[in-house]
DNA sequence: TTTCACTGTTTACAGATGTAGTCGATTCGA
DNA sequence: TCGAATCGACTACATCTGTAAACAGTGAAA
């Protein structure tokens, strides 16, 4: 069980997820719109995740390329799931009911739903 | 907007959403099974609480009687789409979707679902 | 060869968080 | 009435988080 990531950590895995092996400069690069972070920074949170196991870190000369090990997929599976018994008795169609009433479902949102259970009912 | 509620904060506040006012012992009581705490920390979250205005207290002779001020309707309002933000660009298809995927959604949700769907296009 | 730019590592430091202990006032039971 | 229980307020303290600065090593440019 791969332990938590914090809102600063998730910005860097979210740019490792869109683009690895990355070295610490290049992940600095990437983030610089979304939050305008030093490199300093940036190498602090990599070291951060690299000592919680959530990256590793392969020796490439002088400086290092990190890549993510916990894939995308599988933190958002353990986030969801945290997220709908925390807040929803772990149960999905509240969240949905909730999502709904407070007009958070586009049209789109709603057909692509209707489409959803179509295939899942089969 | 209201601050940020950190987990034990939460635990706390899941009590008094369920009834409230209570004092502080009673909010002890009823957290004791789930969290383990004493009560000086039960205090301390309640204080923490009432600094960033997500509950009021209400004196009562010698004690004070604490009760929600942000309901729990608004506070999964704003979770919901700060985790669906984040996690699916904001929409909610993508993460029912991934629901789906990771067989999180029961017989039972799928039901449900369908006939909130059903509604929502009336 | 000297200097500069760039590495990772170590240290910093304030604020949030989890989990209480201490203290002075007060009320309640004996 | 007097001690025990209880209350809220204040203090404590380790860890986590956000955000870096300082530093030491090294490879590249001049």
């Amino acid at each position: 069980m791969s332990e938590k990531v914090s809102d600063a950590e998730y910005a860097v895995m979210e740019a490792l997820w869109e683009i690895s092996p990355m070295t610490a400069a290049d992940v600095t690069e990437r983030v610089k719109e979304s939050r305008g972070w030093s490199i300093q920074t940036v190498k602090t949170l990599l070291s951060r995740l690299l000592a919680k196991d959530i990256i590793a870190a392969e020796q490439d000369g002088r400086r290092f390329l990190y890549r993510p090990v916990v894939e995308r997929e599988a933190y958002v599976t353990g986030e969801s799931r945290r997220f709908v018994d925390r807040l929803f008795g772990g149960r999905a169609a509240p969240l949905v009911a909730h999502l709904a009433e407070q007009d958070q479902l586009s049209r789109e949102d709603i057909e692509e739903l209707e489409a959803l259970l179509k295939a899942l009912k089969s």
